[in-house]
DNA sequence: GTCTTTACCACCTATGTGCCAAAT
DNA sequence: TTATTTGGCACATAGGTGGTAAAG
């Protein structure tokens, strides 16, 4: 049996920006010692989006032979095979006569048992100056795309919540109010843009991204705080070219099993152990026999290895990161593993005052705040709150195996637990409960479209937009002024336009906020000369800003038909401003209907400046830009005067109907677009303001 | 003092291309054993020209994090700075409005001095199986590019002469004709596209390239023959995309000290030695005190180990290279070595006859062969010939120090050495020694264009075909039957046309050879389903097509400042049939008047298949398309009628004028243009015929 | 028999891992 | 002191080198 995965889908597959650059100030006082004059500008720059990170010297190793095979039978020269250059001939396609087909993509995470045996312990990613990899390698596998189309695939990893943890009596608790938000920085696929036909061969992995605590990174990793919860998302994008993807709509997908609190040093034994027994790297501290490294005391878990195997057994099946270093797991990871449930997901409430100065709590009910959210076998109440320290309908396990116990319970794809703890979360709007519950509707069917949904921090939970989403106030977020100088939200999603004025102006913030560090692999290219088609790209979008972390193997082999209900989606990529109250927005697609209440998780949030300052890449301002709900509620929608009509037809949801209604809202997009200028051409990114800095 | 590199370029810098697919047919005498069916339909294919290599698994490393400095302090994002991400931000700046911008491009080859310490010995490289990367890396420096503009960089590697070699008496002598050619491929720098600014910021290099003596190599890596002689070349190519690359001029540049005969196992126990000393993964063979490995019984030379000292150095400096096990040598690898001489090296007589029978000879004249051409310090004489038999100006040294010294004294860039004995050269064509007389003219200035030219077994020396370069007959050449039902040659270049139609057809085919093996790094995409997008590239071409070798890092860091003069160039990609006489054609600036005899080198030859069937990519038709010289000889030029306009400002020749005479061939053109059809998009390509395959 | 090729090996580089002690 | 963070370490994986012996 398939689990549909869980996907954050704005009625238009509209994506979803957040404000991202200034997400971290350099003068917090979290480790302003670590942050150079050089990071405080580049956070100072008009970056509201996560950096766009890809692989850097990913295009390393060689093609498995086999992975070649076929070539020569299909009556083709045996030559050039390679990732690059397979890329270029995928973008060769794309010039081809573009014809709208419908696709519908499913998205099952890989390896889910063994992500689930580390979600039930508490998975912990360690974080080093250096960057460090994730250990259960991020990885999905794809289905419903459409073969000829071209998509570009990304990753980001946002904060699950604004608390700060701390492990204490063997579990992890809440310990006070999250710190100042990392830059961020969204990881595009290094093989990207490639045909749904590729994508689906084979698994798709990410494990080339890098974590690192290093505020002032300059590779492109992802910078997280320690001791704080994170969510990796995945997103789908159908573009031909990075160049599009302002304008083109993000289907984002949760994988709720796969968050993680970040550390520096692994708190949790069990952890530890699992990951020894699991990641090839680690293998010299296996107690095999010969008496193996100290510290690991045999600690529980047979850990099965059951991933480590399956790497082996498919190393030569041909994975989507054949890149040195991962030993990817196969696409058969384990039976189960390759059908992983993406469940819509909790999250959740980064109330700015939920898990604020729980500092001294080590109160019993938290320590499974880190804990929460599962994969249930489709009970629609799997899910579980996150940080909050009201962490009420989270019963506070406390043996993991209890939890476990517990868990196994949970496993259909679309349970959705309405923890109901979430009343923290409308503080800072009016909005009511009313919205929470209709959202909780409809989580039967095995498809429930997420909401995707903007917030100032750009937490993963964003609970408390969630009503404001439902409760109509589309139309008056915009333009509301922010409380503390934030940067406004703009979720095109919400207005279920075609991915066109809105979205191009958001992915033009993203783009430029990626437009911070960079060079190509290839070395110091000094930001000054290399810098760019300032022109061409809105925002200066300069090479510098693009990093990549290395790069997996394209994605080939099999096609999995994975008969997933998935949800198209609102973009996401912002950066949020340190945790602050700002004006949110939440979109939400007519699908909602069917999808819970804790089914939005925040994407990054748009920050939109004032019209004051033609110029929307000043952070701070006080009038901010939020989309509100807008299908379930409205039940109309409307596109925008198409920018980039040929990424309309993106997903193969039901509910495509842009141009519909909610009028004004899309006046109010055209004035906010007619600020970020430069959005004029379909597709072709028109020149727009460089980055003021 | 800078030396300047030999370029070669046609008149028009429009690309030369020559068949390549069929060049190596499945029945020959040679290893057939190793050739099994799959190979055989590969070669089959309409794949004339050389398969389109690209480094695969590139994308592994990381950029080294200084590479990345710079981004901070130009107020950019401290994000993506990955190679991958890189391109695609190139490519989003190619969307912007295109200036034509003249360019001028110096290029020196990196570590000169090394590839001097080897080729004084007799370079050797193994090839295996599995593929082996060339020791010393070919890395260039590139100078004099618009930095806004695009650039796709290739490398090939083609026969030196068409002798086979062997190693008697501690020295290189001829042993007989050449056996049958190998599939011929372009290495497309993984890099590629990207902008002139990235492209000199740092060396690029090419050490993801790899060679085999497989036939059926499916990685995509460079086919040689064992014992035989081999030249590197470098090209430039201004295009925003892979898929204009057929509508391109291709400038090339050869450096002669690079040549190397192919080995499976070293011969000359000096260059293992060498080897030893300067490889870095070598290193276990170097007798540090503690007694290494038996065998190297302490051969000569101290071997300066400058190589490996200069990777440990720059290793930081961020090489263009930067993937794992290429430690590369940094932009200083040695004072000198910075600054290579591309000389416009000697060449010639792959002569059908000239080595065919010598296998007996032994003759210490002939031991030389193997190590003529050099870098002699201006020293107009300084070219030795390559192969033939009759090595006559070529004193034998019979000790290797002797030879050292005797090359000591050439150390110009231009000086080249008119052998006068490519008798045998004109066997197949009528032309004078005239023509070669002018082409030895003005070796005089630090910049000397080299002829590109067409020739049947796609050798390096092309000698006899020069004389037909030169002898006007470019218009006869157009279909004119082949002898052996070998494909014709189209030399793009020859008509001073701008690529355009004859340029696209070309790289159409060039590509459409590129289909061959395949599937990305990702793994096994059978080519079936991967396959791909037949209706937008002429000559369907599938991703499959494409192969990489592993990616260096992307250009970047400084910027050199040569100012070396080069030659733009006629392209330079496509296959030959095993060794038979067939029409080719050699086209010539009107710098030629500059060149010295020998200066020309034999790029691939465009197989045109006759218009009977419109399906260009039939090999062994009767009817064939040779190019002729064009500049020296008409002194007019014709552009054809633009299909790529972008592509014609490319170098920035004097000789830029596009569209001049030599009608006839333009209409000629035009009908073969026809027949490929699919190319009428200016710069896009519009679906052609798939390989009719 | 000679010459060339192949497979396998030990020895390198490069980099991913968790451990541990020292630093913060 | 306690809680985290840092850098160096030994041990993995992945892959580049030439040597060597055995195979063509």
């Amino acid at each position: 049996m398939i689990i549909s995965p869980r996907v954050l889908d704005a009625p238009m597959r509209d994506p979803v920006f957040t404000g991202a650059a200034m997400a971290y100030h350099p003068f917090h006082a979290h480790r302003p010692a670590d942050f150079p004059m050089s990071a405080f500008l580049a956070a100072a720059q008009p970056s509201f989006f996560p950096a766009l990170t890809l692989p850097p010297g990913a295009l390393t190793k060689q093609i498995p032979d086999h992975a070649l095979s076929g070539a020569a039978e299909a009556g083709l020269h045996p030559a050039l095979t390679r990732h690059h250059q397979a890329a270029h001939l995928r973008t060769l396609k794309s010039l081809e006569p573009e014809e709208e087909v419908e696709d519908d993509p499913k998205v099952t995470l890989e390896a889910k048992d063994l992500w689930d045996q580390f979600h039930k312990i508490g998975t912990e990613m360690v974080i080093t100056k250096s960057g460090r990899r994730m250990f259960p390698p991020f990885k999905v596998r794809i289905n419903g795309l459409d073969k000829k189309a071209k998509y570009i695939l990304l990753m980001d990893i946002v904060a699950a919540d604004d608390c700060r943890y701390k492990f204490h009596n063997s579990r992890w608790m809440v310990a006070g109010k999250a710190d100042p938000e990392m830059p961020k920085r969204m990881y595009i696929h290094p093989d990207s843009p490639a045909t749904g036909e590729q994508w689906m061969a084979k698994p798709v992995a990410f494990h080339k991204l890098k974590l690192t605590n290093n505020i002032s990174d300059k590779h492109g990793f992802t910078i997280l705080n320690s001791m704080h919860k994170y969510q990796p998302r995945f997103h789908i994008v159908r573009a031909n070219d990075i160049l599009k993807l302002p304008y083109s709509t993000f289907r984002t997908y949760v994988f709720p099993e796969t968050d993680f609190i970040a550390v520096t040093a692994y708190q949790n034994d069990k952890i530890t152990q699992l990951k020894i027994d699991n990641n090839p790297f680690a293998k010299g501290f296996r107690d095999t026999g010969n008496g193996r490294r100290e510290k690991r005391k045999q600690l529980t878990l047979p850990s099965l290895r059951m991933y480590e195997d399956q790497c082996k057994a498919d190393r030569e099946g041909g994975d989507s990161d054949a890149s040195s270093g991962e030993p990817t797991p196969g696409r058969d990871a384990s039976p189960l593993g390759a059908v992983s449930s993406p469940l819509r997901f909790s999250r959740l409430s980064r109330d700015e005052k939920a898990c604020t100065d729980s500092d001294q709590e080590l109160d019993p009910r938290e320590e499974r705040c880190a804990r929460a959210s599962s994969p249930g076998p489709r009970a629609p109440s799997s899910f579980s709150p996150r940080c909050e320290d009201e962490v009420k309908d989270r019963p506070s396990l406390e043996k993991e195996e209890d939890y476990l116990e517990s868990r196994k319970q949970s496993d259909s794809i679309f349970s959705i637990r309405n923890t109901e703890k979430d009343k923290s979360e409308n503080r800072h709007r009016k909005e009511t409960e009313s919205s929470k519950k209709e959202v909780d509707g409809g989580v039967k069917d095995g498809f429930s479209p997420l909401m995707v949904q903007t917030e100032s921090p750009s937490h993963f939970s964003a609970g408390h937009l969630q009503s404001l989403a439902f409760s109509g106030l589309h139309g008056q977020q915009f333009f509301n002024p922010l409380n503390t100088g934030q940067p406004l939200f703009i979720h095109p999603g919400q207005f279920a336009m075609a991915p066109g004025a809105f979205s191009a102006m958001s992915m033009g913030h993203l783009l430029a906020s990626v437009s911070g560090a960079s060079g190509l692999e290839n070395g110091g290219l000094s930001a000054q000369g290399t810098g760019s088609a300032p022109t061409s790209f809105p925002f200066h979008l300069s090479q510098h800003m693009l990093a990549s972390q290395g790069i997996p193997m394209p994605t080939f082999g099999g096609i999995f038909p994975y008969p997933y209900t998935y949800m198209a989606a609102a973009a996401a990529a912002a950066s949020a401003l340190p945790s602050s109250s700002a004006a949110s927005s939440l979109s939400r697609s007519p699908f909602l209907s069917s999808s819970r209440s804790r089914l939005r998780f925040s994407p990054y949030q748009l920050p939109m400046s004032i019209p004051q300052s033609t110029n929307l890449l000043t952070t701070g301002l006080p009038a901010s830009l939020n989309t509100g709900s807008e299908s379930s509620k409205s039940g109309s929608r409307e596109t925008s005067p198409g920018l980039d009509q040929n990424h309309t037809s993106g997903a193969g949801q039901s509910t495509h109907s842009p141009k519909t209604t909610l009028k004004e809202s899309i006046n109010e997009l055209h004035n906010i677009q007619r600020l970020v200028r430069g959005i004029q051409r379909e597709g072709a990114a028109s020149p727009s303001r460089d980055s003021p800095k």
